[in-house]
DNA sequence: CAGGGTATTAAAAAATTGTAAACTTGGACC
DNA sequence: GGTCCAAGTTTACAATTTTTTAATACCCTG
């Protein structure tokens, strides 16, 4: 589906276990980081910066559960999303692992089904829940579920394209969005308009914003700066 | 913790485990109502109006994922929770139950401490105002246990749908609602309504009301300020 | 200074909503 | 059963706003 780009990091000791994890998780379009142990996931995931992270709870040097916690205990990853693969009938261990911060958990043995099933559940939750959260950058704050936008503290009306492409813009400060990204993100893969649309609302955003967030990158795209 | 006042339908076919559940939930300070089979707990959902329904899958008269289904189809039950009862290793109702409509499910044979856990997870996550408190929003007021809308001490008359889209937005003040989340709310998802019919219950109410209390977000939806 | 790209503007086109009035339905009442 | 009434829905059209197009001006770079 809409998976593109979704980092993925899997921690497992058992090379078996993890390779069918990775080869599933690729198939459906994820980018997978894997880990072989408690110390490398700490590392991995904080030099890739992963959306989601699964961690089997045995493993050598720190355990799930240690892991989650040091995670957990970080701004870092306070949003990152961590599913437990924990043995069956492991009581004591799935009620901690859900104290302990994991959003979810798995039971061994794990059927790849049922792990991609609830994959996807954690992230469609958490992207639907990121689409409506309030977004600040500087003076200017946009909120999705009010639909609305303030500028020092004066509300500024947009119409609804305009909103979807500045939120899209500010969503990733600094990062360049293509013309061609910007249509499928804000018009949908199949519509089709003209190229100088864009420009034409990039151009209200700015007027009525009274504000120059937003720049240009010649022949690439445009993107937002603060 | 803060379980007062939470109303909890157990259905399960096995009086045994029923037991279980009543007694583990009981002593959590929730309310508990049973139902032993799936005709039966669509009755009682529907008297009780429960916060959360847990559902065993196997059942007589009705399976938990029907039972499921045909609450989620109805606008009432629309926000209610579900937590399914699955067998081990089921997969393909794992991935069923969490398509259907379920917000989370639990494995046989459970554990109790697996259940209270996932149960208060859910029920935390969902800590929405009930909907049959009384509404002050400056000079307005809405107070569904008598069905009773005042502005300014002069009480005005609301048909039921107007009252239930009035409320619907009055409870969010600011967010933006949109056509589809009041269809499904108001309408219910299996009802099929003309687009209009919307325009035409916001017009009676902002006439009646004399008050500019609803605006209009083009394209998006309809929102309450104040 | 030519060429590829972007900015600006105005106006056309499309989409969306407001409104009034007609129609449908289901229940109360006789 | 028939009649009336009110809520709810649909329809059709007007009013409005948003979105797109198109034409022109601009601006940087090689």
């Amino acid at each position: 589906m809409d998976a593109k780009g979704r980092k993925i990091l899997v921690a497992d000791d058992e090379p078996d276990i993890l390779e069918v994890l990775r080869y599933n998780l690729i198939r459906e379009g994820y980018d997978v980081i894997t880990a072989k142990d408690g110390d490398d996931a700490l590392l991995k995931a904080k030099s890739t910066r992963p959306d989601l992270i699964i961690l089997d709870i045995m493993m050598p040097k720190k355990s799930g559960m240690e892991v989650c916690e040091i995670l957990r205990s970080q701004p870092m990853f306070h949003e990152t999303l961590i599913l437990m693969l924990t043995a069956l009938n492991d009581e004591g261990f799935q009620v901690k692992g859900l104290e302990s911060g994991a959003d979810d958990y798995v039971t061994k043995p794990i059927s790849p089904k049922v792990l991609i099933s609830r994959v996807a559940a954690l992230l469609r939750r958490s992207s639907k829940e990121s689409s409506e959260t309030l977004l600040k950058r500087g003076n200017l704050t946009i909120d999705p579920s009010k639909f609305e936008v303030t500028v020092d503290d004066r509300q500024v009306v947009l119409a609804k394209k305009e909103f979807e492409l500045l939120h899209l813009l500010a969503s990733r400060p600094g990062r360049v969005f293509l013309r061609n990204e910007i249509l499928n993100q804000v018009w949908g893969n199949d519509v089709i308009v003209g190229d100088r649309t864009i420009d034409v609302h990039i151009r209200k955003i700015r007027q009525k914003l009274g504000l120059d967030c937003i720049s240009t990158v010649k022949g690439v795209g445009y993107k937002f700066v603060n």
